[in-house]
DNA sequence: GCCAACGTTGGC
DNA sequence: GCCAACGTTGGC
C-alpha cells in the first residue's frame, strides 16, 4: 500500500466539501508527473493526507482514500470545461483520475510552516517547494502528520 | 500582487 | 533533441 498527498484549492474543493459528497471523482490534473503516479501507482485503500492550497495558512487539513481503480478523466472532452483539452479522445483520454473517499478531518490544520519545522519530514515533498500536485508519501511521514492533525 | 520554481511548447 | 519563451502554481 503505498500513501499520498493530494492538494486542493479549498475555494474549488474543500475537506469539508469531501467529508459532505463523501467521494468525489478527483478531476483537473493536468501534469503528467501526477497523472502517472494516479494512472500507474495508485491502488484502492491507499491513505491520502488532503492538503489545503493557496489557502491561509496552506497545510494539511485531514486524511482521505483511493476509492477507485484510475479512469479516464471525462472533464478533458467537455468543450465547456475548464479543463477541455483537444487531444483528448474516448478512445485516448490523455488524462486519468481516481475517485477519492472522505476519512477523517483532523481537529486541525497543520500548516506547512509546522511540516517545514518537524523532524522527520525534512524531505518530504512538499516541504521542498514541490508543485506536484500530487505527491507520494512515505508511511514514516505519513503517520507524523496524521499524528499532528490529531493533536 | 509578486515572483521563484518549474513544467510545457515550439522553433530550429 | 536543445533550449528560449512562455504559462502556471502556489507560498508569501
Amino acid at each position: 500500500m503505498k500513501h499520498w498527498l493530494m492538494k486542493s484549492e479549498p475555494d474549488s474543493y474543500s475537506i469539508e466539501d469531501l467529508e459532505r459528497d463523501g467521494r468525489t471523482a478527483w478531476t483537473g490534473v493536468r501534469n503528467y508527473q501526477a497523472r502517472n503516479l494516479m494512472r500507474d501507482e495508485m491502488s484502492v485503500g491507499d491513505p491520502v493526507l488532503f492538503y489545503h492550497s493557496s489557502s491561509n495558512p496552506p497545510g494539511v487539513v485531514g486524511v482521505a482514500r483511493v476509492a477507485s481503480e484510475p479512469y479516464g478523466d471525462a472533464t478533458a472532452l467537455d468543450p465547456r470545461s475548464d479543463y477541455y483539452d483537444e487531444k483528448a479522445t474516448e478512445q485516448e483520454p490523455r488524462w486519468y483520475l481516481v475517485d477519492v473517499e472522505f476519512v477523517e478531518r483532523f481537529p486541525r490544520t497543520v500548516p506547512l510552516a509546522e511540516l517545514k519545522d518537524t523532524e522527520g519530514l525534512e524531505e518530504m515533498v512538499v516541504t521542498q517547494r514541490s508543485r506536484l500536485s500530487v505527491q507520494p508519501v512515505r508511511p514514516e511521514e505519513f503517520e507524523i502528520v496524521r499524528r499532528l492533525g490529531r493533536s
